[in-house]
RNA sequence: CGGGGUGUAGCGCAGCUUGGUAGCGCGUUUGACUGGGGGUCAAAAGGUCGUGGGUUCAAAUCCCGCCACCCCGACCA
């Protein structure tokens, strides 16, 4: 088949910087029709000896990907074609729901970061470059401050609001460790958008583009063909109130979810609430004389545990964090969970803050030399002793302010004691709540009660996260100086919020989600052609040309084709059609066409293809699309 | 950033311990046979052995530095 066969011309021009933007100046609603020898697909029998998750080595194999360095990957024409069906359902999503897409740069001066703080916060994740003056530009990994920038120069009005404004690019992340292919890169395509209000609630304000957010990005991954589940999550350094992820589920996936299976409520592991657990008991008498072990030389608790012949679920594990208040003052707080639960740092602060009446007072995990001075025995700290440092508060996690037998630290190095009793040991300063409060510390775990069906447990499950939304308040309007004059002439900080999807992560998702033992199989919606003709005898002209009028009915009925015409073994052309994985493969073959007929074989269905007469085929192949 | 590991042909690997003409499989090219699930035979092309230095008559191999890449952990809008 030569390349005189393509009857559509395309012209897909990469417009704006490192823009997904492009124009198709094909007739709508006719699809293209490319053939196998005039495009890139190198398939290979082996996958690079540093692909592990099923994307990177079926994306490599397929010929989709190529890697150029550490998280940094060639998309061949198949890699880009899927990624801009992904971006094409992404845009019309954005657009139907009152956003307008616009292309920021990517190279951003340093000094745009200087009121936000925002290059300390990233660190090294934020990729740096300098220019021939020394100058230093930032590598976008997102564009909250330039966003602000220009909303602030050419917006002054509550009436200009709210407004919603996207972009899809190239993003920089200087990782600490890419893998996974595309899943964690250091350069990946994202769709981020972000909206501006003057108001939380009511018509117009942030709650209401949030939630069509939310709707809009439910229906670019169902569009997607992908199985997917919205969580509730934490909005992490980036700061704001409240966000939801929402993740691609695959048992390959890098991220926990817990769901409870009867209210449906999904959350991300440092989100997740844990319902009742019961009164606590710290009042309960002691199980025995408190006993002093020599522990040296065990690393963890599980270790420390067997040597005392302890079950970790009856030791208490304590944590000590540093608290900075909004006035500087500093004290500390420790958190005590048990031996078997992980601390929870955001619940941590949220405990913090409610104790302190602080609400902007910070937490972080104390320095180990700072802490050590002010008198914790780092790796052997016990509740009680917030009564040697004064001032430090004391977060019980549920679980763990019970009573019944205990093993602790002792507060000296290499020490555990056994029998602990919290009344006993810590004393009255228990019952002062300035100082006390027993509450959820803890990250959620598979069996903990529901947080919304009594009686139910929650289920965890993996996920990949591919898209997030968030709402972010004032933090950078504030810090960069953006604000508009009400309708009462007052000047209001605006409110913004912000939402990003992952499109190139997207397109990996969707293959660790929908891949078998032989290749990828694509959601039709994202393939980067929905049909594969398989030419046989690609040197005889019956074969070409019934290729060649099924192509040409499919195109005309609005799908791409992919012809394949190489000159190779029956055997090499199946087993690539299951490796690229398009939806449907026509097989073009001397039985089949002496009939009038095709042989018809959807990626998705396993075992023979079954014998469709050349008129139905379109209709046939129509019909696969949208199962 | 801590721990471990790897760099030899487009891809996957051997050779290094014990220094002496750089090899295998896949892929690629040519020809013949073949033709419905990665074919057979024959011939061929393709590598400054990551890089810089050192030791040696001689270094892919031994020594030192550097770089790149991978894995585990830390980290992860």
């Amino acid at each position: 088949m030569s390349s005189d066969a393509d009857t559509t011309i395309q012209s897909d021009t990469q417009l704006g910087r490192c823009g997904l933007d492009h124009t198709r100046a094909e007739r709508p609603g006719r699809g293209v029709i490319h053939t196998w020898g005039s495009t890139l697909i190198p398939t290979t029998r082996e996958a690079p000896s540093d692909a592990e998750s099923p994307s990177h080595i079926l994306l490599s194999r397929a010929g989709y990907i190529r890697k150029l360095g550490s998280g940094i990957y060639d998309y061949l024409p198949l890699a880009w074609r899927t990624l801009r069906r992904i971006s094409q359902i992404v845009r019309e999503e954005m657009d139907a729901a009152g956003a307008s897409e616009l292309n920021l740069p990517v190279l951003l001066p340093i000094e745009l970061y200087a009121g936000t703080r925002r290059d300390a916060d990233y660190g090294d994740l934020l990729f740096k470059v300098t220019d021939r003056k020394g100058a230093v530009a930032a590598l976008g990994p997102t564009h909250e401050e330039p966003i602000t920038e220009l909303v602030k120069g050419s917006i002054n009005s509550y009436k200009q609001l709210p407004i919603n404004l996207y972009q899809i690019q190239t993003k920089f992340r200087d990782e600490a460790r890419p893998r996974s292919g595309l899943l964690r890169c250091r350069e990946f395509i994202m769709k981020d958008a972000y909206s501006f209000h003057t108001a939380l609630e009511g018509a117009g304000g942030l709650n209401e583009t949030y939630d069509k957010m939310y709707a809009a990005y439910t229906n670019v991954f169902r569009r997607c063909g992908l199985d997917f589940t919205a969580v509730e999550a934490e909005s992490g350094p980036i700061g704001g109130s409240a966000s939801h992820e929402f993740m691609v589920n695959a048992p390959s996936g890098e991220d926990t979810i817990l769901k409870c299976p009867v209210s449906g409520y999904a959350a991300n592991v440092e989100k997740c609430e844990i319902g009742d657990r019961g009164l606590h008991t710290l009042d309960a008498e002691p199980t025995g004389e408190l006993a002093e072990v020599h522990t040296p030389n065990l690393p963890g608790i599980d270790e420390v545990g067997k040597f005392m012949k302890v079950k970790p679920d009856r030791m208490l594990k304590t944590i000590v964090f540093a608290v900075t208040r909004h006035d500087g003052s500093r004290h500390w707080a420790i958190a005590v969970v048990r031996g078997d639960h992980d601390v929870n740092e955001g619940k941590v602060k949220i405990a913090v803050r409610e104790m302190t009446g602080d609400a902007n007072a910070t937490v972080s995990l104390a320095d180990e030399k700072a802490a050590r001075a002010a008198g914790f025995a780092i790796g052997y700290v016990s509740p009680k002793v917030i009564n040697s440092v004064k001032g430090t508060l004391l977060i019980i996690d549920h679980d763990a302010a019970q009573g019944g037998f205990w093993a602790s630290g002792a507060d000296k190095p290499d020490h555990h004691v056994k029998h602990f009793n919290w009344k006993r040991e810590v004393g009255p300063i228990l019952a002062d709540l300035r100082y006390v409060k027993v509450g959820d510390a803890r990250n959620a775990m598979a069996g903990d009660p529901s947080p919304r069906a009594t009686g139910s447990r929650l289920e965890t499950a993996r996920g990949i996260e591919v898209g997030h939304i968030f709402k972010l308040g004032t933090k950078y309007s504030q810090a960069m100086g953006l604000s508009v004059l009400d309708a009462h002439q007052q000047s209001r900080p605006v409110i913004m919020g912000c939402y990003g999807i992952g499109v190139s992560r997207t397109m990996a998702a969707s293959v660790e989600q929908n891949h078998d033992a032989d290749g990828i199989v694509w959601p039709p919606a994202i393939a980067p052609y929905h049909v594969l003709i398989t030419v046989l005898k690609p040197d005889a002209p019956e074969h070409r040309e019934a290729a060649r009028t099924i192509a040409d009915r499919l195109a005309s009925s609005g799908m791409d084709v992919l012809i394949d015409d190489r000159d190779e073994r029956p055997g090499v052309k199946f087993k690539d059609a299951d490796l690229i994985g398009l939806p449907v493969r026509l097989t073009i073959g001397d039985k089949a066409l002496a009939e009038g007929a095709v042989e018809f074989k959807a990626r998705r269905v396993p075992g023979k293809g079954e014998i469709v007469p050349l008129s139905d085929t379109v209709a046939k192949c129509r019909a696969a699309m949208s199962g």
